[in-house]
DNA sequence: TAGTGGTCTAGACCACAAA
DNA sequence: TTGTGGTCTAGACCACTAA
C-alpha cells in the first residue's frame, strides 16, 4: 500500500494495463470513487496515465470482469454498487458479508489456542501433520442473533505470535494483513448440507439435526500458498447463498 | 444448430470476435477439440477466419475467461479439462453434471401436467398468476442412486404444446432448444441448506429431516426474459458444490 | 532458431445516449 | 451535435518454450 503511486512506471516489470488496473481499482476501494460515480472517460485515462486507449480499455475490462464497474455506451463508466452475489466469487469478512445483507455483525471468540496440525487438514494444507496451527473458533452473530459458526486453521509459522496480539476486537484480516503482510488472495471451497451435530446446535440455538449450510475453504496467500484452512457452518434458516450463471 | 457455419458472416449484426466464439466453443462443446488438445494458434485462426489478431484474440480472451482452454506462452492453447467448479457458475445440464462427476446420470419423471401460476412464482417470473405453467417433477439418479428432485416450471408460452412431445426419453433442454429455439443464457439462484419434508425424503431414500441443499433458480432466455422457475433438491450426504473465490 | 502467446501503439469507423 | 464506449485493423516488439 505505501508503495502506491497514481501513474504507470515505465521501466517496471508490470504490465501497463495491470498497473493502470490496481490504481483504479484502489480508487473505487479506498472509495475515492463511490459506487454509482462515473470514473473518467477512456479518453481522459489515456491522456492522464499516457497509455494507448486499446491498453486502458483492457484495464477497464478487468475490473467490468470481476463487477467492480459498469460501462454503457453512450453515458460511461460507472462504479458498480456490491451485490450479495459477490459473496460466491469474491472473498470477503463476515463483516462485509452482513452489512450487504442490510444486518449489524458481531463476533464472539469461543476458543483460540496452538493445536498441531490433524492429518487431514495437514493434506489440505500441503503440510505434514503435527505442524503448528492457529485454531480460532468464533460464533458470528446478525443483529444479535447467531449466525454462523467459524472454525479457522491458520498456519502458525505466517503468522508467529498471532495469539499475543489483540485478534480479539477487530478485524483478524486487517491484524493479518498490517501485522504478518499476509492476504489471501485465493480460495478454493465446497458447500454442503449437513445436519446440525449437537453441540453446534447449542450455540447456533437451533435444534439438533436443523440443516446447515456447510462451507470447507482452503485460502491462498499472494505467493499461491495454502495458508488457512476454514469450516464455516451457516444456519440453514437465515443463511443463504446468491449467484448467478451464465449459459 | 442447424444455422452453425464455420466462417465470419461479414454483414451480420454480431461482432466478428463474438462469431468466433461461438464458432469455437462449438468445436469444444461437441468433441471435435478434446479436453488436452491444441487449437489452431492465433496466426492461423487469423488467416482461416480473415480477422486481425486482436479479433482473433479477443474470442481466446473469452473462453479463457470462462475455463473453456488455458493459454501458455510459447506452448500454445489448448482445451482445458472440464472441472466441477463450472457446476457454480454455469448453466449446466444435470447429465453433464454427473459425467463430470464421474457418476452415470438417469431420470425418472415423477410427474408433468399444466398448473396455473402460484403467486409466489408469478411473482419471480414476472407473470400474472394464472398464468399457465409446465410442471415437471423428475428425479435424478447418480449411478441408480436417487441423488435430486428437480421440480420445473415453465412458462406454457413460450413451449406451447411441450407435454405432447416426448419429453421423457431426451434432453429436455435439448428439446426445448430444437423445437422451440428456446435456451437459458443467464440465471439466477439462492441456494439453502432445509430439512427434508417426509414425502421428498421418501423419494430421496433418506431419513426425515436429512439435510438437503436446496436450490431455487431462474432462467432468463436469449431476450433476457424469464422463463424457467426451478426447485432443485440435492441429498446433502451425496452432493457438494464446488467453486473458486478471488481476493 | 522458429513458433507461440503477451503487450502495446495509432488510427479508424460505428452505435448509442443526451443535450 | 457531441461525447461515450464497442469493434476492428496492421504492425511492432517482447518473453517464453522447444527443437
Amino acid at each position: 500500500m505505501q508503495h502506491y503511486v497514481d501513474r504507470i512506471v515505465r521501466d517496471s516489470k508490470l504490465p501497463y494495463y495491470y498497473q493502470l488496473y490496481v490504481i483504479l481499482r484502489h480508487k473505487i476501494r479506498r472509495g475515492e470513487w463511490q459506487p454509482g460515480d462515473m470514473i473518467p472517460p477512456e479518453s481522459e485515462l489515456v491522456e492522464r496515465y499516457g497509455v494507448s486507449r486499446v491498453t486502458a480499455r483492457q484495464a477497464l475490462e478487468a475490473l467490468a470482469n470481476e463487477g467492480l464497474i459498469e460501462r454503457h455506451r453512450g453515458k460511461g463508466t460507472f462504479v458498480a454498487y456490491p451485490t450479495i452475489e459477490q459473496a460466491l466469487t469474491r472473498i470477503i469478512s463476515f463483516t462485509e458479508d452482513m452489512r450487504q445483507r442490510g444486518a449489524v455483525p458481531s463476533t464472539r471468540v469461543l476458543s483460540a489456542s496452538l493445536v498441531p496440525a490433524p492429518e487431514d487438514i495437514a493434506g489440505k494444507l500441503g503440510i505434514d501433520p503435527g505442524d503448528e496451527l492457529v485454531r480460532l473458533e468464533r460464533l458470528r452473530l446478525a443483529d444479535g442473533e447467531p449466525m454462523t459458526v467459524e472454525e479457522s486453521y491458520l498456519v502458525h509459522q505466517f503468522c508467529p505470535g498471532l495469539l499475543e496480539l489483540d485478534y480479539r476486537s477487530g478485524s483478524l484480516r486487517e491484524l493479518l494483513e498490517v501485522r504478518y503482510d499476509l492476504r489471501w488472495v485465493r480460495a478454493k471451497q465446497v458447500i454442503r448440507a449437513i445436519n446440525a451435530p449437537r453441540a453446534l446446535a447449542a450455540i447456533l440455538s437451533v435444534k439438533p439435526n436443523a440443516a446447515l449450510l456447510f462451507i470447507e475453504r482452503v485460502s491462498f496467500n499472494q505467493q499461491d500458498i495454502p495458508g488457512e484452512y476454514l469450516r464455516l457452518y451457516h444456519r440453514g434458516d437465515r443463511y443463504s447463498l446468491y449467484n448467478e450463471l451464465r449459459g
